[in-house]
RNA sequence: GGAGGGGUACCCAAGUGGCCAACGGGGCCUGGCUGUAAACCAGGUGGCGCACCGCCUUCGGGGGUUCGAAUCCCUCCCCCUCCA
C-alpha cells in the first residue's frame, strides 16, 4: 500500500501561520529552517491540509519519562494547531541499534515483545497526545522497511556519502580516534530518513542530539522527489544525576507512568541545579517569580506541578501532603506497601531480622540484610535495629523501614495457599 | 593473509601459583550533616550458614597441570591495533 494511501485531515481550519510559528517555537533548542516550516504553516492555512508531524520511538524502551515527555508535548502542540502527529514506532530500526552514543548493539526484539512494548507505551502516550485518530497516526517502520530489497538498500545507500556521514559528530569522532564504525550503522539514518519518506513528514521533532539524523532526512526526502521536512529540535533533559541526559539506560529517568508519590519524591530529590531546567522544560510556572522563593519550596511546587499533569490535583496534593508527613516530620507512611508473612515462620511471634528482610522484599539476600542493620538503616515500628542476629516481635500492622525510603506494613497470615 | 595487544565484579582498572571474594577509582547503597539538594565526613558494595570462624559460586567458554590457579598448559569464542 501507498504509505500515503489514508492521511487524515483535509480542510480543517488553522491558526494564522505567525501565531502557529509562535506557539511551535516555544521551548525548542532550533528549528532548521525556520522559514520553511513558515511557509509550510502558511500552506496548512491556505489549503486547510494538516502538516504531517513525525516523531520515532523506539520500542525497546516502553518507558517514557520526562525527558522524552518534552519532545511528546511538542508533538502535542502541533495536534493541537491541527496538524497530525505521525507515531514511528521503530520496530526494524531497532534491530540496528541507534549509534548515537555509541552503545553496544541492540538486542533484537521478538514480535511479541514489540507488542507488548507497543500497549505500554499507548497507554503511556495518550496521557500526554491527543487519541483523536483525525490527529494521530501510528506507524510501524518495518511495514515498509521490511519488504525492502537488497537492491532498494543499494538505492538509498547510494544517495548519501561517506563524508557527510562522517560530519555527524558521534561517527567523526570513533573515526579520528580509530574505534571501530560498523557499516550498518551508517545505514540507520538512512532508515531513519526513509521512515520520512514512507510517511511523507512535513516535519520530524527529535531532541537536540537528533539533529543529524532528521538532517539526513531531509536529503533523503528531496532525492526521492519529496518537499523536505522541517527539523524541529528540543533541548535534552539532564537526568536526575545531574550530569548525563534523561534516559532509561542510566537509571536517572522519572516516568511519567510512575506512582505520584514516586514521582514527587524523585523531583524532591533532583540536585538543585536542574530546578530551573526541569521548570522550564516541563511546566508552564512563571520561573522569574519562582527564583525568590527558597529551593525546597521551588521543588515543591515542580514537583506538584508534574505529578498534577500525570495524576491531577487531587493526586498531587496528597503526594505533597505525605512527602512532607514523611520525610519531614519523618512521621509514619499513610499508605504502605503490605507485606504478608506466612505465621508458620514465626516463632512464638518472633522471627529473624534477618530472614523478615528478605522474605518482606525490601532487600534482596540476606548478606545485604546483615550489611543494611550493621549500617543502622533498619527500623522496626521506629526503633532501630542493630543486632543483625536479632530475633524481633511480629504483628499484623508491624512497620518495617529500611533506608529512608523503603517501607513495608506486615500482615501475618496463615498457611500458604 | 601476516604481526602484535587484550577479554577481571555495574563501569573503568590492578593483580601473572597460595597472604584473592580479588588493590584503586567511578557509580550505587547506608549512616551523619541537611532541604530525600549540593558539598563534606564515615562505612558498605557475590551468596549461604545464627555471627570477627566457615562453606559455596565468581576473573570470556571448555579441558588439563598442581596439595593449591584469576594467575601455568591445551583448546575454543570474542574484541582491538598495525601491516598487506
Amino acid at each position: 500500500m501507498s504509505p500515503s494511501a489514508d492521511r487524515p485531515g483535509g480542510g480543517r481550519r488553522f491558526p494564522p501561520p505567525e501565531a502557529q510559528l509562535e506557539h511551535i517555537k516555544r521551548r525548542t533548542e532550533a528549528i532548521i529552517p525556520e522559514d520553511e516550516l513558515f511557509k509550510k504553516l502558511e500552506r496548512a492555512h491556505e489549503t486547510g491540509t494538516p502538516l504531517r508531524v513525525k516523531l520515532g520511538i523506539d520500542p525497546t524502551a516502553p518507558d517514557i519519562h520526562l525527558g522524552f515527555s518534552v519532545v511528546l508535548q511538542k508533538l502535542r502542540d502541533f495536534q493541537d494547531l491541527g496538524h497530525v502527529a505521525v507515531l514511528i514506532v521503530g520496530d526494524f530500526t531497532a534491530r540496528i541499534g541507534d549509534p548515537t552514543g555509541r552503545k553496544t548493539t541492540r538486542p533484537m526484539l521478538s514480535p511479541e515483545e514489540i507488542e507488548r512494548n507497543l500497549r505500554t507505551y499507548k497507554d503511556q502516550v495518550f496521557r500526554i497526545l491527543d487519541p483523536d485518530p483525525a490527529k494521530l497516526e501510528i506507524r510501524r517502520n518495518s511495514e515498509w522497511l521490511e519488504p525492502m530489497t537488497f537492491a532498494d538498500v543499494l538505492q538509498l545507500a547510494s544517495k548519501y556519502t561517506v563524508a557527510r556521514m562522517l560530519e555527524r559528530d558521534d561517527f567523526h569522532q570513533r573515526f579520528k580516534a580509530g574505534l571501530p564504525i560498523t557499516i550498518h550503522e551508517f545505514l540507520y539514518p538512512l532508515a531513519q530518513a526513509y521512515d520520512s519518506v514512507a510517511v511523507r513528514a512535513d516535519v520530524e521533532l527529535g531532541g537536540s542530539d537528533q539533529r543529524f539524523n532528521l538532517l539526513v532526512g531531509r536529503d533523503i526526502q528531496r532525492e526521492y522527489g519529496q518537499e523536505p521536512q522541517v527539523a524541529v529540535l528540543l533541548p535534552l533533559l539532564v537526568g536526575t544525576d545531574g550530569v548525563k541526559k534523561m534516559s532509561k539506560s542510566e537509571g536517572n529517568y522519572i516516568g511519567i507512568a510512575e506512582p505520584p508519590h514516586e514521582m514527587f519524591g524523585k523531583l524532591m530529590s533532583i540536585p538543585d541545579a536542574l530546578i530551573e531546567p526541569y521548570v522550564k522544560l516541563l511546566t508552564d510556572l512563571d520561573w522569574e517569580a519562582l527564583q525568590k522563593e527558597h529551593p525546597m519550596a521551588q521543588k515543591k511546587r515542580l514537583a506538584h506541578e508534574i505529578v498534577k499533569r500525570y495524576h491531577g490535583e487531587e493526586a498531587a496534593r496528597k503526594a505533597q501532603e505525605e512527602f512532607e508527613r514523611v520525610f519531614s516530620r519523618r512521621e509514619r507512611p499513610t499508605d504502605v506497601p503490605k507485606v504478608h508473612i506466612a505465621t508458620e515462620k514465626l516463632r512464638d511471634g518472633r522471627i529473624a531480622i534477618v530472614e523478615l528482610l528478605t522474605l518482606s522484599g525490601l532487600v534482596p539476600s540476606k548478606s545485604e540484610a546483615r550489611r543494611l542493620i550493621a549500617q543502622g538503616a533498619v527500623e522496626l515500628d521506629g526503633t532501630r535495629v542493630t543486632d543483625p542476629k536479632a530475633l524481633v516481635e511480629v504483628r499484623t500492622g508491624t512497620l518495617l523501614r529500611v533506608g529512608k525510603r523503603r517501607f513495608a506494613e506486615l500482615v501475618l497470615s496463615n498457611a500458604s495457599a
